[in-house]
Formats: structure tokens, C-alpha cells, sequence
RNA sequence: GCCCGGGUGGCGGAAUUGGUAGACGCAAGGGACUUAAAAUCCCUCGAAGUUUACUUCGUGCCGGUUCGAGUCCGGCCCUGGGCACCA
């Protein structure tokens, strides 16, 4: 069948250029680019959100190529996760199966949408060649004193008797059974991020190419306070308490004590007092997650004891609070009513007096509410009359003579939290011994694989109940000893892929020694909602391992890049949601390219992108134009065009610029500019000609399909440099004179650029427009902005 | 509750960072072509005023700084993300 010139066909463009569209990827070597887009879970479902990502990176990966760079740019999977298991549950399919389905099917996916990754490094976490290295890492930690282990609170479904992440924790109540969720401590494995807490924190100042937004996100995470710990005596129990405060000033202030219900010393009231000991579990039942606890209301209970100030010698009593948790700090605050409010809100409910300790120099009304500024002393004894930071210092100073206390930095990170009671992850290489207590596997050993002949009965304790997995000898004294049958946090294995990413095979090191200069990754892709947890994770370990020595750079990532979600109805896209919209079916109606323009041009990058069906469609419309002037296109004639050439020098440069500033949506802008430029003129020019080439070089990075089809340069595109903007005719392009009286517009004045001000106002005054503004009044003053603006400000 | 964003025509967004508000596109309306439709092309398109001109108003709301504010400052409202076991 002929191919009517007229018809755009994008499967049949896509199919004859995809080929050349894979560029090899280029490691080691000089003026390299490392763009990483974040690796996805195979959840089977390729939707907007990855559309998005991955198109953003392909597209830079493209853009620097055409700018000479050796780009790398690999992709993989996020393969270990509670998806999987649940699915094992629903579908009864094994989670290793459902995970190698889905990947299968992703990557059908990506070759469809035209997204061209090196995929000759391809990893996924949940291969052993993959999850050795973790296991390594595990150990390098445990050796070097960072990985320990304590206890800590998790969610407890009492009906299902498992532990249950925070999003399987709807108000209150387990998912699956519904009952009221309950905290439960376990013992667990640490990693001790907060030894890198400082180092993380200084690094911040470093990340000059991230946004300014995320470097805020995380320096606030890791909230580096000054504050004071105190030391209380409980009267009657031969027992102190210590407590963290950054408002020490407020200390005289405060009205009582208040513990997490799990403190030892509530324990110990317990023990003889049934009745505290059951409204300690009341105060015990809701899930652990921050939001919930500081939203939620604060419930407490006396537990009939008193605490001694040791700067005032007052008494106070002690109460448990369901918003205190034994694991954060010491596990207990003191209550300021007054001057914090969350306290005020307690003392409310409890009719627990509210008495002013600071003086910020305004009224305050604290019937109403409490003040939280910092002033001068007041009621305070012997403080009376310093200023907050005065007092601060004074008491750290009095509590350190009576060692009662000392000047603390704090943080507000805490130690991450690694183990899962969950199958489908990475083992923790780790071994109990009745002689030797614990020990690591040894590296010979390792990995220590997921055993794959496992019965879903209960998920939390898969491992556990597979004996041959359990049972194993002790890598010291060779007795029969036990596994570690917790799995680790699958943030682990995301927080150092992009470093394996350099050498998925190699088998003697991490990173093979000749590719360690392929870090750091240039330039990160990924969603908002990682700007914490992965990004701070993944910066941690890669400090670590540049302590150890095998990375070169202290930080991971030089420039970031986040992508803002793609929403639809207002929300995020997810499954859990049901608004999903899935790119293939786009694809089918309008091919590869049309999808990846709409997704650029639809929203800057780095804000939200509201999906809206029509649009797709004007993407299509103009490739269809494009493709319409070029499978017809005229002969080339003589003759050239100054003013359009000077104009495509504008576009051109701002499109560079936006590239550069990873303003995607208005380099599309930019291409349309070109392409009606180039579709407007009446004839086919040299200049209409040399305007053609540079469109497409500007449009490869963002359709690629097209643009190579109806490209004929001597080298593809990819291989083509982009475009040297001329100068000359770019200083030509002018642009009016604004006149403004009195800061309004009143007109424009074309003039050459040597016109100096007083000839810039005697010709607005002359021009008629602006003369009638400026009639019977006297110029006070004039603003000129060279080349740009004038304003006369008359009276 | 705490931390970080966002709010501009009917819609998505632009404005080279304090200097012409609305680029580019979508939708809508009108016209051309066609037996007709689709496709394509051309025109109009923030609001108001007796309307190619001109004037006034207009970037969530209220106030401020400035010759000049979408942009800076203070205070609100609405909305999105994160809050440590979703990834």
C-alpha cells in the first residue's frame, strides 16, 4: 500500500527509527553524564508518574548528547517490596514470580514509549548477585560500630498477629482485620545515621544544584536543636528521669512530667497498680505514625508519683502521655502549659494551672492560648529577669555543676530503623550463637539467599518458620546456631543501586576499581515525595562508602531534579486510589512522541502536572503539520531572510537556556516557535533551510522519532552538535522602547540603541499617545532602563 | 499538628527573576474549502465602558515597600506533598 504523503503515522516512524536511538553507554571517560532517573518498583503498571520521570531523563540524556557529552543512563528495578507479598496473598502466585512477570512486562513498556536507557547495565534488587553487596555493606556497617540493635515500636494488628506498615493502618484499625491497631516493641536492627547526622548537615551547604526546597526539607528532618537535658528525681521511687528540652528557659514553668507509657518508670507503677496499668495500654492503642500522634488527641494519665525540679526544688507530677514514644529522645518531656501548644491543650483537659514563666513584651491572653516566643523571666526565682537565652545558659551551667544535667545538641533524625518482618527482602546476614552471640556471616558466605520454597501462612514470620533457611553453623566456632530471620527496609537497597549501576557484574568489589569515576550521578530524576527519606538514606550510605573508601565524592547526586506528581481529579496518581491513567492506551491513539510532548509541555517539570485528556491531541496535531511540511517539502531556493534568521537566534537561545534550566515545557514552545516560523514563510529559503536544521537538532531530545525520520544530515541526530547561536544576529534582534508615565504604559518608541534619554523623552513627547499624558504636568523624575523601558514620573 | 510547595483567562501554562501580564498550546465562536462530514487553513478570544482607537479594572484575599509588584515584605484563605514500615 502507497503511503499517502499526507498521512502521519507515528508506530510506523517509531519502528523505522528506534533502532538508531539506543546510544551505547559511555562509562569512565571523559566529560561524562551520569543521568539516573529513580529506579521503579515493577508493579506491572507503567503509569503517568514513570511516563513522566522517565521521559524528563530521557530527554536530558538526549539533549546532552547532542551537546557532546558521554552520557550514561541506566535503568533498573526497585524488585523487593510489600506489594509482591500481597499479591503472593491475593493471587496465591509466588512474589518472586509476580516480580519477574512484572518486569518483563515494564520493560515491554519502555521500549514501547521510546524511552532508549542502557540497558546492558540493567539490575533488580531482589537478585542475589544484587543483594550480596548489601549484605556487605550490612557488614562493613556492623564492624565499624553503626548497625546495633534495640527495641522499637511498631504497629501491632492483635488479630492477624503481625506487624503492619503505616498505610496498612487506616484510622486506628488494622487493613485486613479491622481491629484497633496496638504499639508494640520489638527488638530490631539500627543503622546509626545519626553519627552522619553533622556530616549530612554540612553537606547541605554543598548541594548548590539541588533545589532549594529539598536541601530545606532536609535540613529541617535532621533538625539540629541546642537545647538541655535534665535529670528529675521521682520522689519515692529511688529512680531519676532525664528530659530533653530546647525551652529550658520555661523550666520553672512547667507543671509536670510527662512519660511514653512504655517508660521504665511507668512499667515499674504498673507492675504494683492495675488499674494505671490498664489505662497505660488505653493510652497504648492507636498506630505509631507522627502524623496520627500529633494530629490525634492528647490523652494522659497521673500515675501517682512527683518529680523534684532540680532548679526550683518543686515538685511536679509525672503523668504518661499517648504522645510521648519511649524511642524518640529519652522518652519523656516536661508539660509547659503556658508557652507550648500542645501542653496548653493537656493542661486544658486536665485543669493542670497555666502560670507564665516568659515575657515577650505583649499582652497574652492565656485563657485563649499559650505563648511560644521566646522574652525575658518572669516568675521564675533566681532567672527572674533574664532574657530566654540568658536563662538557657544559666541553668545548663547550674545543672552541669550539680551534674543534674547539661547543654545537649540535639536532633530531631533518629537511628533508621532497617528490619522487616517480612519475606519478600533481603536477608539480614546475621547469626545467633549460644557461644558467640552475634555474628556476621562471613564474606565467603555471602549472599545469603531468600529461600524460594515458602508457604504463605503468615507473612510475618515466613522466614522463621522455614527451617532450612533458619538453621545454619556459626561462621566462628562452627556450632549449630540461628539466622537472623528479619529482612531489610527496602530503602536500604535503593540507598546505593546507583553505584552498582556502574558494575552490575562484577563479582570481586561493589564497583569495579576502573568505573568509580562514573560517580557522581550529574544529574537525579526523580519524584517530590522522595525528597526525604530515600534521598537522606541514600546520601548517608554513600557517605559511608566514601569513608571506606570506594567512592570517590562525598555526596551521591550533584544536581537533583524533582519531578512534581502527576494528579489527576486533584490527587496523586496511584493504584490504591484507582484514578490511574495508563500511558499505553495514549500510545496506541497517538504514538511515543506525541505523549512524550504533551507530558513536557503540559507543566514545568517540577510542579504538579493535572492530567487533562485533550491537549495529547494538539501534540499530535503538530506533529502531524511537521510531518505533512516535510514529506512535501519544497525545493530549496536562493536568497536568505535577516529578520527571520535574527528571530530563530532568539528562539534558539531561549531554547538552550530552558534546557539548561530543565524548563522543558518551554523548549516544546520554543520547537513550535521554529516550526511556524519556518511553515510561514512564503518561500523555502537558505535561511528557511538553516532554520529547518536547527529545529530538529532542538526537537530530538524531546520527539525523538520524528525528528530522526525526516532528518537527512550525514550523522543521526544524536551524534549531530547542537547549534553555535550567532551572536551578531542575535544583538540585531530590537526590540521597542516601553514609555510608561507614571509607571502605566502609554506606548512604544522604535529607536536605535545610541538614542540617549533626553532624546528618548523629547520624542515621547512628540508622539501622541504619550504627549496628552504628559500635558500641563512637570517631569519630576525619569527611570530608564536601557534598551528596555522608560518611565517619566510627572506631577 | 509540624516541615516544604502551589494558587495567573473557559483550561494547561508563559513572563530570560522588580520593568509591555497572558508566550506556546487546548477548548470555544466565526469564516474558507467540501454535495456533506472529517481533516486542513484563516480570523476572534481576560473583564467592563456606545468598542480597529481609547479609558478603567485585572495574577487567591487584606495590607505594606517601590517611579514601577504575578515577582519583595507582613497577615489570612484554599490546595498538593512529606512526617521515619507504601515506594
Amino acid at each position: 500500500m502507497q503511503i499517502m504523503s499526507n498521512d502521519y503515522n507515528p508506530h510506523n516512524i517509531q519502528n523505522q527509527t528506534a533502532a538508531q536511538l539506543f546510544a551505547k553507554p559511555k562509562l569512565n571517560v571523559a566529560n561524562k553524564k551520569y543521568i539516573l532517573a529513580m529506579f521503579p518498583y515493577p508493579s506491572g503498571q507503567f503509569h503517568m508518574g514513570h511516563a513522566r520521570c522517565y521521559t524528563l531523563a530521557d530527554t536530558m540524556s538526549k539533549y546532552y548528547r547532542t551537546r557532546g557529552f558521554n552520557v550514561f543512563s541506566p535503568m533498573g528495578w526497585d524488585a523487593f517490596g510489600l506489594p509482591a507479598e500481597n499479591a503472593a496473598i491475593k493471587h496465591n502466585k509466588h512474589p518472586k514470580d509476580w516480580t519477574d512477570g512484572n518486569i518483563k512486562q515494564m520493560r515491554e513498556q519502555f521500549d514501547m514509549l521510546g524511552l532508549h536507557f542502557d540497558w546492558d547495565h540493567e539490575l533488580k534488587t531482589c537478585d542475589p548477585e544484587y543483594y550480596r553487596w548489601q549484605q556487605w555493606l550490612f557488614i562493613k556497617l556492623y564492624e565499624k560500630g553503626l548497625a546495633y540493635r534495640k527495641n522499637a515500636t511498631v504497629n501491632w494488628d492483635p488479630v492477624d498477629q503481625t506487624v503492619l506498615a503505616n498505610e496498612q493502618v487506616i484510622d486506628g484499625k488494622g487493613w485486613r482485620s479491622g481491629a484497633p491497631v496496638e504499639r508494640k516493641e520489638i527488638n530490631q536492627w539500627f543503622l546509626k545515621i545519626t553519627n552522619y547526622a553533622d556530616a549530612l548537615l554540612d553537606e547541605c551547604e554543598h548541594l548548590t544544584h539541588w533545589p532549594e526546597q529539598v536541601v530545606t526539607m532536609q535540613k529541617n528532618w535532621i533538625g539540629k536543636s541546642k537545647g538541655v537535658d535534665i535529670t528529675f528525681s521521682i520522689i519515692g521511687l529511688d529512680a531519676t528521669c532525664q528530659v530533653y528540652t530546647t525551652r529550658a528557659d520555661t523550666l520553672l514553668g512547667a507543671q509536670a512530667l510527662v512519660l511514653a507509657p512504655t517508660h521504665p518508670i511507668c512499667e515499674a507503677v504498673s507492675k504494683t497498680n492495675p488499674k494505671i496499668a490498664q489505662a497505660l495500654t488505653q493510652l497504648s492503642q492507636s498506630g505509631v505514625s507522627e502524623a496520627e500522634i500529633e494530629a490525634g488527641e492528647k490523652l494522659g494519665v497521673a500515675i501517682g508519683l512527683t518529680a523534684l525540679c532540680p532548679i526550683s526544688k518543686r515538685e511536679i507530677p509525672v503523668y504518661a502521655g499517648n504522645y510521648v514514644l519511649m524511642d524518640y529522645g529519652h522518652g519523656a518531656v516536661i508539660m509547659v502549659p503556658a508557652h507550648c501548644d500542645r501542653d496548653y491543650a493537656f493542661a486544658k483537659r486536665y485543669q493542670i494551672p497555666v502560670i507564665p514563666v516568659v515575657d515577650n513584651g505583649k499582652e497574652h491572653d492565656y485563657s485563649q492560648s499559650a505563648m511560644t516566643e521566646t522574652g525575658t523571666l518572669i516568675n521564675s526565682a533566681q532567672l527572674t529577669g533574664l532574657s530566654s537565652q540568658e536563662a538557657i545558659e544559666e541553668i545548663a551551667k547550674t545543672l552541669a555543676a550539680s551534674q543534674q544535667g547539661q547543654a545537649k545538641d540535639q536532633y530531631r533524625l533518629r537511628d533508621w530503623g532497617i528490619s522487616r518482618q517480612r519475606y519478600w527482602g533481603c536477608p539480614i546476614p546475621i547469626i545467633y550463637c549460644d557461644n558467640c552471640g552475634i555474628v556476621p556471616e562471613s564474606e565467603a558466605n555471602l549472599p545469603v539467599t531468600l529461600p524460594t520454597n515458602i508457604t504463605f501462612s503468615d507473612s510475618s514470620k515466613m522466614l522463621a518458620n522455614n527451617p532450612d533457611f533458619v538453621n545454619t553453623s556459626c561462621p566462628k566456632c562452627h556450632q549449630p546456631a540461628k539466622r537472623e530471620t528479619d529482612t531489610f527496609d527496602t530503602f536500604f537497597d535503593s540507598s546505593w543501586y546507583y553505584a552498582r549501576f556502574l558494575s552490575p557484574k562484577e563479582s570481586n568489589d561493589l564497583i569495579a576499581p576502573s568505573v568509580t569515576d562514573g560517580l557522581p550521578v550529574d544529574l537525579y530524576i526523580g519524584g517530590i515525595e522522595h525528597a526525604i527519606l530515600h534521598l537522606l538514606y541514600a546520601r548517608f550510605i554513600h557517605h559511608f562508602m566514601h569513608d571506606i573508601g570506594i567512592t570517590p565524592a562525598k555526596e551521591p547526586f550533584k544536581e537533583l531534579l524533582t519531578q512534581g506528581m502527576v494528579l489527576k481529579d486533584g490527587s496523586k496518581m496511584s493504584k490504591s486510589k484507582g484514578n490511574l491513567v495508563t500511558p499505553s492506551e495514549l500510545h496506541k491513539t497517538y504514538g511515543a512522541d506525541a505523549l512524550r510532548l504533551f507530558i513536557l509541555f503540559a507543566a514545568p517539570p517540577s510542579q504538579s502536572l493535572e492530567w487533562c485528556h485533550s491537549g495529547i491531541e494538539g501534540m499530535h496535531r503538530f506533529l502531524k503539520k511537521v510531518s505533512l511540511y516535510f514529506s512535501n517539502k519544497q525545493p530549496v531556493s536562493e536568497g536568505v531572510t535577516p529578520k527571520l534568521w535574527s528571530d530563530a537566534q532568539t528562539i534558539l537561545s531561549k531554547i538552550e537556556h530552558d534546557y539548561e534550566k530543565r524548563q522543558l515545557n518551554t523548549t516544546v514552545a520554543g520547537c513550535m516557535k521554529l516550526f511556524n516560523i519556518i511553515q510561514q514563510s512564503p518561500v523555502r529559503n537558505t535561511t528557511i533551510q538553516k532554520i529547518e536544521e536547527i529545529f530538529f537538532i532542538a526537537l530530538f531530545p524531546l520527539a525523538p522519532h520524528t525528528s530522526s525520520f525526516y532528518w537527512d544530515g550525514e550523522k543521526p541526530l544524536s551524534e549531530t552538535a547542537w547549534p553555535k547561536i550567532d551572536q551578531e544576529a542575535l544583538q540585531q534582534q530590537t526590540r521597542p522602547i516601553v514609555v510608561q508615565v507614571n509607571g502605566k504604559r502609554r506606548g512604544e518608541l522604535n529607536l536605535n540603541k545610541e538614542c540617549s534619554e533626553s532624546d528618548i523623552i523629547h520624542l515621547a513627547q512628540e508622539t501622541l499617545s504619550i504627549q496628552k499624558h504628559l500635558e500641563g504636568k512637570s517631569i519630576k523624575r525619569v527611570i530608564h532602563i536601557p534598551g528596555k523601558l522608560i518611565n517619566i514620573v510627572v506631577s
